[in-house]
DNA sequence: TATACTTATAAAAACGTTTACACTATTTGA
DNA sequence: TCAAATAGTGTAAACGTTTTTATAAGTATA
């Protein structure tokens, strides 16, 4: 075991109250005590016992983040984001890794919950919204990314993916494609965004002035396999489309392989676009076109965001929902 | 606040020793009385304070991970893996990205040894030997990836560089290649992987036969755009290289962008070899063969060791070295 | 029946901090 | 000159656990 407190007030010839007092630098000390002090606990090299001062003061200056996917590139991005926010406030960062799975996010939360974090950022696609109401009830502030939950005050970050998916179709349409399909998917989660993505795209079709074909919309997976499997279907067709938009990019990536495989150029005779902007997209042949949402910053973002109701925890806030604007990063595969 | 062990007892009309006898199952406590007390905590939906029994214990349950960069896939990889293990082991883990960078380094080992975990595993390529030795001598068990420290007691793991690059360059000569060029680099770290693996590039061009060429060596910046000008400058020599091999795959995609700009055909004209094995190397195109180490593997290895080292904190232990082999991934850019 | 041994529980002492309160010595203000 | 304010420090009581020691009741043994 290490030195304690006693320790350095023994050496120091002082009370463990006064050590502490040089420590929190709060009260205020002689300033030759304080110096004294200061040698002490440099030559011991003395740390204070985290657990210790945690259990007395009930802070810790620790910030949990739940993420469904560490390896992820998205996720990633969001913790960078996440930690280097964090540091300049001078909050350390512990992230667990829920793997799309209701259990682990649950254990997750109470991980963090028995560690006494200040506060939680969670991405937790699998769990209800009034598990989270609860959650946010009894526990510590939290915040969300990927759903609105402004109406129970909740803070919350979301990205507005049916401008998104607007923007990449109205793109396609400004480069003359007029039969444009659609790669997407259900998955049993509680994130609206699938969702919201379809409905961008319907906006946009009927807003072209076109008719909304249930043939050309793709429900499958949210993965590259079954991506390739919806384009092989969408190209049987007897009208055939001649450009692609996919939910996400690891579908993209799914159909770029079987347009390889099947002999179909791209974006010569079908155009295509994503959605994420995932780091691969720039290496791909052709370059992916895709929707970019801005990791770095909504981590910065969802951090702040944090910090601010740890801080105002006694006062009354009204937490809103923040909505990001995504970005179409235009390469090759939509025909530019 | 939340509730405490008292408001248990109360409730359940014992003392606060017998609950804690329950909640730890290691003392006997009369069947009827632990019915009660299970009900009374799940009543109150109690969780015991992580603080407070941590300071009694001096034991978390909690492992520290130091990475260089949590974004790249290879570590991303690695910490799933040790995740993984850690679970299993009903340990949890606190992650640092130390952005390779030795003041963070340093911060990250002091942030995580206030915290109190119980072990660390360290990919730390700044610090020196001898401040890890320091390190390991005063603190709790650590376990190092990409370093042998075995001389000195600390468990370790490296993966045999030498032998990868050795085996990517015998592939090169299975396949014609004659004149094999190496695009690699120093970097201002303490890791010997970079050194290691020029080294097997000079062993296997000798045991192949050949002369080594001083001018086939590019020792630059470890990056993409670095490696693409060496590229350049190779195939601006007299006799310029038929393939080459990069020592990492971000290098290598740095050859195959300046390749293609630069008109040469990947693998007809050039051969191709990364190392790691990164995502990207399957969509690129033609898809990259590379030198792939386990991340995942080599994170359930490290975590492993550090779980034995913690449970054996008192017995006199001898750590040694756990060489990995890597393989040779092979795709298109090498000519297959 | 007296004694020794179990079993089940309680009481109390840590673990290393922070902080409210108390105390003394000094300074300030009339 | 004296009361009041201030500066600097110490004492002791938390914070919520675990664990050692003590104790009472019940059971087996002689």
């Amino acid at each position: 075991m290490n030195y304690t407190i006693h320790d350095v007030a023994k050496k120091a010839g002082v009370s463990i109250a006064t050590v502490s007092r040089v420590l929190n630098g709060k009260d205020r000390v002689k300033e030759e005590t304080r110096k004294k002090i200061i040698s002490v606990i440099e030559e011991l090299n003395y740390v204070t016992n985290f657990s210790a001062t945690t259990l007395r003061k009930n802070r810790t200056n620790v910030i949990g983040v739940i993420v469904p996917e560490l390896t992820a590139t998205f996720y990633a991005e969001v913790i960078k984001g996440i930690e280097n926010k964090a540091n300049e406030s001078g909050v350390r960062m512990v992230v667990c890794d829920a793997g799309n799975n209701l259990e682990k996010e649950r254990d997750s939360v109470r991980f963090l919950y028995d560690r006494s974090v200040d506060g939680m950022i969670f991405i937790m696609p699998k769990m209800t919204d009034e598990e989270l109401i609860r959650i946010k009830c009894d526990r510590r502030p939290i915040v969300l990314f990927g759903r609105n939950m402004q109406q129970h005050n909740i803070p919350t970050i979301t990205v507005d993916n049916r401008f998104g998916v607007y923007a990449a179709i109205r793109h396609f349409y400004s480069h003359g494609f007029m039969k444009i399909a659609y790669i997407g998917g259900i998955e049993e989660n509680h994130l609206p965004d699938r969702r919201e993505r379809l409905e961008g795209y319907k906006q946009a079709i009927i807003d072209c002035g076109w008719e909304l074909r249930p043939e050309y919309i793709e429900n499958g997976l949210y993965y590259e396999e079954a991506a390739g499997s919806a384009f092989a279907r969408l190209m049987k067709l007897p009208d055939p489309p001649d450009a692609v938009f996919c939910g996400n990019d690891e579908m993209a990536l799914g159909v770029l392989k079987a347009a390889r495989k099947m002999g179909f150029k791209i974006p010569e005779q079908i155009g295509l676009i994503g959605f994420d902007n995932i780091r691969i997209c720039q290496y791909t042949s052709p370059t992916l076109t895709t929707v970019s949402q801005p990791a770095y910053n909504i981590g910065v973002l969802c951090c702040e965001k944090l910090i601010h109701s740890i801080n105002n925890l006694d006062t009354e806030v009204v937490y809103s929902n923040l909505l990001i604007q995504p970005e179409l990063v235009v390469r090759e595969s939509c025909g530019c």
